[in-house]
DNA sequence: GTTAGATATGTTTCACGGAACATATCGACC
DNA sequence: GGTCGATATGTTCCGTGAAACATATCTAAC
């Protein structure tokens, strides 16, 4: 129901949901444009957001390779799986932390629970 | 430096952080127009998100009037607060959960802390 | 050396959200 | 009753980021 997005603004590099699911799909199709269909996004804008993620982090996050059988891959790298382990586990952090708060704000809503009542 | 931007999406509405400033600067100048001056929107848009917020809540969020002295002006309701400083502590408590991984993320960034040597 | 499939990039087109512009309205105060 | 400053809304214009389109390139395998 309710979701929590969370975007990480580094100084000259964000992390967001949109790059951690790409990274996820990534490393589950081996490869980018797989990963890219899946997510409904052309592989010009799926390669786009991997070559901002491989040149903002020290290491590359995704290794690719041309050619070969299968015409080549990608795969993620240990940075990477790094990255995308830690980006799951800030968003599962926030959510626990924030639960109550949110079922609060939930509760204000119109059309959302209670509706007033005295029980 | 490194900065969180939390989005909360609930079924039908959502809360970012350029509702949650908004409402603070309504709070602190008194008028739709003059908050929405400070962050560089048109009153139009300013007008419009909290439109937005106040047919998403059950109760409205701002309460604006027109006419009289100085031309009318705009403040936060009860609800309006509530929400308000729901939001606040979210962050917060969002930002404190994640300190440590995000700290872990910073530091592989490139040009960032580092740079590998053996202390 | 041809095929295949994916990576790697450049270029052009285009939709859409916001900006800009335009008005109408309200009410206390003088 | 005219002025003022803010709310309230509609309409048009336009820049920007994504989509679409177009290629070029690579290499394992046959």
């Amino acid at each position: 129901m309710t979701t929590l997005k969370l975007r990480i603004l580094f100084d000259d590099a964000m992390l967001g949901p949109g790059k951690a699911q790409l990274l996820a799909r990534i490393r589950d199709t081996g490869s980018i444009s797989a990963a890219g269909r899946e997510m409904g996004m052309s592989y010009k804008r799926a390669w786009l957001l991997v070559e901002e993620m491989n040149s903002a982090f020290r290491d590359p996050l995704v290794a690719s390779a041309r050619g070969g059988p299968g015409g080549g891959g990608a795969r993620l790298t240990e940075a990477g799986e790094a990255v995308l382990s830690l980006y799951a586990e800030i968003l599962d952090r926030a959510r626990r932390a924030t639960a109550d708060q949110i079922a609060l704000l939930e509760a204000m809503l119109r059309g959302g629970p209670d509706m007033s009542e005295g029980k």
